[in-house]
RNA sequence: GCCGAAGUGGCGGAACUGGUAGACGCGCUAGAUUCAGGAUCUAGUGGGCGCAAGCCCAUGGGGGUUCGAAUCCCCCCUUCGGCACCA
């Protein structure tokens, strides 16, 4: 019996050895070949998941092939340590939100380097750190001075439970993003970032980012929502007031017969005729106290009130009444919508709700459309009618026509609006990156200099009080002098939303010691852009949408000469478990199950779908446990073999077993001949190997070459770990003896790239097995091994035939074979001869070195 | 409603540009080893018919293109994700 494989002995051993010889430092040269691998940094929530380990194990297979493939690779970690969940921890448990961040951090670093990761810990970057968040106030104050960030009073999302405001996206239907509690609506002056500016460019580079994966694009695309048209300009009747519209659908002017207003339109009060002000007024109020997210999602009746007030069409002087109704947003376009009942589904809705008129200006081709019979609106082009100049032409052509005219008369202009509101980045909570802002009675808003800089978080801080912002509170720091004029001043006290501190951390990484400026722009222009950035899909919209915000912003701001911050990104799909339920305790933890029962009432156990892995359905499975017990490298063997990363993972106890099984047989295939491999060379080329020796040669280059290519060129790790465990099954089918010297030197080569392509994936095992094999020079300086494109080529061929598309032979050839020469041996194949017996041959399709295929 | 992704054995998943469907792993079955269990090794494992050689069927469903389709085209169904009174 050989020697058990101690995985706890050999990844703590080896831990150390990396972190004594900084294995994975980079240094600060800009030579060579770069290759900027990141994954998105953890925030440091207590301990990490297996989201996490999934992540980071993809990452850092990345970064050690690319390593060994001779690039330089920066593969950094940090934290993003500012956010609400201290604080509340530091509400709940009455530990100040610094100590619990830190000791969560130290606590998952431990975690992290328990897993081998490659990491230059060097660089680690912490955002909570002063030596960080001076260059978020530093950013910040850079984007003062350019207007990418202003203070505007208004209706802002306000989460109740954490007592904050929220960006647009950090609400998903109507819901906290973070804990889910319905989305208020506040009015507050609040500090903004003018991410609007590069709303176009946002859209545009969205076509040219090859790496990304598609839906996210999308998503991005959707969330900037861009929609072209023209703004038109109606006059009010009996005022000099005007309403400005935007509309995608300058073809339906002239079928307007109302217009629409929001209640929050600053319009309403204005126009709104005396006799009918009560009713206005009751409406406005009733709609805004309305659930805004009901109101949002559109699942209200369509309702309104007439104003009493008249505007015109201005092209066809037609007078048509001003309503307000509850389904035009204020946020969007001009808060003021032309209807068109006859071509617009909730303007007809509307229409029919208060008798107003249909007018048909759009007919479908070679039909005819009754507005007192129309049962929907007709929303599809064709042709125009009852439109003046227009008549007879297409609506698609009327589109363009229309604009022309208003341009002309001055009634109107081409517009294009987006969904993409600016980015509200004001948080009422104190454990964040204070806003670099004085507020003086005699100067205003003044910016912190940058001498100043950094302004600190201060450490006493009464945090539990709720609705106003904790830093308030504290006199020490509101109190201040006026930068400009030096009298009594104060502070904002608000802090920065947290995706501010990771917008730009990737940058940080690459000179985090810098300390006149956030990074350096050599070295930032060396490596950047990130060449592969891996993390969550959750952040599509969110994370990836500022940081390419902030990228351009400080590009413009001349910091940086790159337009896009990652070329290629990878989203990980979730990790997964099936669920247990009892009918009685609901979701159970695997401990909480005996045999098939719940342990607290014996009814027996519900197992449910496989859902993403959540504490509220306790199918968690804790990283170290696992770890304990199976390994760093089991763990993230199984983690990449069981589904390609951008597909969802199914965890499982017996998959990691599998995983676990895989290495004890590379460690017993390498101990159990530790001799032969000892005393031997590994073969240089296939002169002279015959038979098994012949394939086993063969197998191993074109197990390099598969390997090679699934981890470079398509992430595909979970068939690059198949591959290696094909040769692996093959070697244990070595019948003879292993005592020649081209027997020992083929075995040898086999086992050495065993181990050298499998030490991404489980670099621990294969470093100790690389030195007990007798070398000298560790695995991560060792170049991963090239396939000798001569030990591919076979001489003989298989070649399947097939009669009539149906497979029915496979037979041997002589590689290169002409379509003849092949064909006359299948046709003697005894198969062949039976299925082509008595049937004329109408024709034979041969490809070659592959299959053949004869039709009769 | 619009947009996107995906449907392959009992399960996770392979099949690169149309060319042997089911690699690899899990699970299961049998055998070897063992006092026994575990571990390990070997073999088998899509379905149907058959003693067997073998034959037929099979990649969500239906049609088509092709010598040949999981892969390309058309229609439909299901699941997941995003957006949505957006003018």
């Amino acid at each position: 019996m050989v020697e058990r494989y101690d995985h706890k002995r050999i990844e703590t051993f080896w831990q150390k050895e990396w972190e004594e010889r900084k294995a994975f430092r980079v240094d600060h040269t800009t030579e060579g070949e770069k290759f900027y691998v990141l994954e998105m940094f953890p925030y440091p929530s207590g301990r990490i998941h297996m989201g996490h380990v999934r992540n980071y194990s993809i990452g850092d297979v990345l970064s050690r092939f690319l390593m060994m493939n001779g690039k330089k690779v920066l593969h950094p970690m940090g934290w993003d340590a500012f956010g609400l969940p201290a604080e509340n921890a530091a509400i709940q448990h009455n530990i100040h939100p610094a100590r619990w961040t830190l000791e969560n951090i130290e606590y998952m670093r431990r975690q992290l380097k328990r897993m081998g990761l490659s990491y230059d810990w060097d660089r680690e970057v912490s955002t909570c750190s002063p030596s960080y968040y001076r260059w978020n106030q530093w950013i910040f104050l850079k984007f003062y001075e350019r207007d990418l960030a202003y203070r505007k009073r208004g209706s802002v999302n306000w989460c109740p439970r954490c007592s904050t405001v929220l960006a647009n996206e950090q609400v998903e239907d109507g819901l906290c993003w973070r804990c889910e509690s319905p989305v208020e609506q506040k009015e507050l002056d609040q500090w903004f970032f003018r991410i609007t500016r590069y709303a176009e460019e946002l859209l545009e580079y969205t076509y040219r980012l090859k790496g990304w994966p598609e839906r996210v694009l999308v998503m991005q695309r959707n969330w900037i929502g861009r929609s072209t048209g023209a703004e038109v300009i109606f006059p009010v009747v009996d005022s000099d007031e005007v309403i400005k519209v935007f509309t995608t659908r300058p073809d339906t002017l002239y079928g307007t017969t109302f217009m629409s207003l929001a209640p929050e339109h600053p319009l309403v009060e204005r126009i709104t005729t005396s006799e009918r002000a009560q009713e206005v007024r009751d409406f406005v109020q009733r709609v805004r106290a309305e659930d805004r997210t009901r109101r949002e999602k559109g699942l209200l009746d369509k309702e309104g009130v007439f104003t009493g007030a008249w505007c015109i069409n201005p092209l066809t002087q037609k007078r048509i009444p001003v309503y307000v109704a509850n389904f035009v947003v204020m946020e969007y376009g001009t808060g003021a919508v032309m209807a068109v009942p006859a071509h617009d589904q909730r303007d007809f809705e509307f229409a029919r709700a208060y008798g107003l008129p249909v007018e048909v200006v759009i007919t479908p081709p070679g039909r005819r459309l009754d507005p007192s019979t129309m049962k929907e609106a007709y929303t599809e082009e064709g042709i125009m009618v009852n439109s003046g100049p227009f008549n007879g032409i297409k609506s698609t052509e009327a589109m363009d026509r229309i604009v022309e005219l208003l341009e002309k008369e001055g009634k109107g202009r081409r517009a294009t609006t987006y969904r993409l509101r600016d980015w509200g980045i004001s948080r009422q909570r104190y454990w964040g990156c204070p806003i670099p802002i004085v507020y003086c009675d005699g100067c205003g808003t003044v910016p912190v200099p940058y001498e100043e800089l950094p302004v600190v978080l201060p450490q006493e801080v009464d945090f539990r009080g709720g609705g106003i912002s904790p830093l308030a509170t504290v006199r020490q720091f509101v109190e201040t002098d006026c930068p400009r004029c030096g009298r009594r001043a104060r502070r904002e006290t608000d802090t920065m939303d947290t995706f501010v501190d990771s917008s730009w951390y990737f940058l940080r990484y690459i000179s985090p010691f810098k300390e006149d400026l956030p990074f350096d722009r050599k070295e930032v222009s060396f490596w950047m852009p990130v060449d592969q950035y891996i993390g969550g899909i959750e952040h599509a919209v969110l994370h990836l949408l500022y940081a390419r915000f902030f990228t351009k912003a400080l590009r413009d701001i001349g910091l940086l000469d790159i337009d896009e911050p990652f070329t290629n990104l990878l989203t990980q799909g979730m990790v997964c478990k099936e669920t247990l339920r009892c009918p009685e305790h609901g979701f159970l933890s695997q401990e909480e199950v005996d045999g098939k029962r719940c342990r607290m009432c014996g009814r027996e156990v519900v197992v449910g779908g496989v859902e993403k892995m959540s504490k509220s359905k306790k199918n968690t499975v804790d990283p170290d446990s696992i770890i304990d017990r199976y390994g760093a490298d089991t763990t993230r063997l199984f983690s990449l073999f069981a589904a390609p990363p951008e597909r969802d993972l199914d965890w499982s106890e017996e998959g990691v077993e599998g995983a676990y099984r895989f290495l004890g047989r590379v460690w017993r295939l390498v101990l159990e001949n530790i001799e032969v491999l000892r005393e031997s060379k590994p073969c240089d080329g296939s002169k002279g190997l015959e038979g098994f020796l012949k394939e086993v040669h063969h197998v191993t280059h074109r197990t390099i070459k598969k390997v090679t290519q699934d981890i470079g060129e398509r992430f595909h790790f979970n068939t690059a770990i198949s591959a290696i465990m094909e040769l692996v099954n093959l070697l244990y089918q070595w019948q003879g003896g292993k005592d020649s010297p081209i027997e020992k030197e083929v075995f040898r080569e086999a086992v050495e790239t065993v181990i050298l392509l499998l030490s991404p994936f489980a670099p621990h095992i294969c470093e100790e097995l690389w030195q007990r094999i007798g070398n000298e020079r560790p695995l991560y300086l060792t170049p991963w091994p090239r396939f000798d494109p001569t030990a591919l080529e076979k001489d003989e061929i298989m070649v399947v035939v097939q009669v009539n598309g149906k497979v029915r032979a496979r037979v041997m050839v002589p590689r290169g074979a002409e379509k003849e020469v092949v064909q006359d041996i299948a046709m003697k194949d005894p198969k062949v001869m039976e299925w082509t017996r008595n049937k004329s041959i109408k024709r034979i399709v041969y490809v070659p070195d592959r299959i053949m295929n004869i039709v009769v």
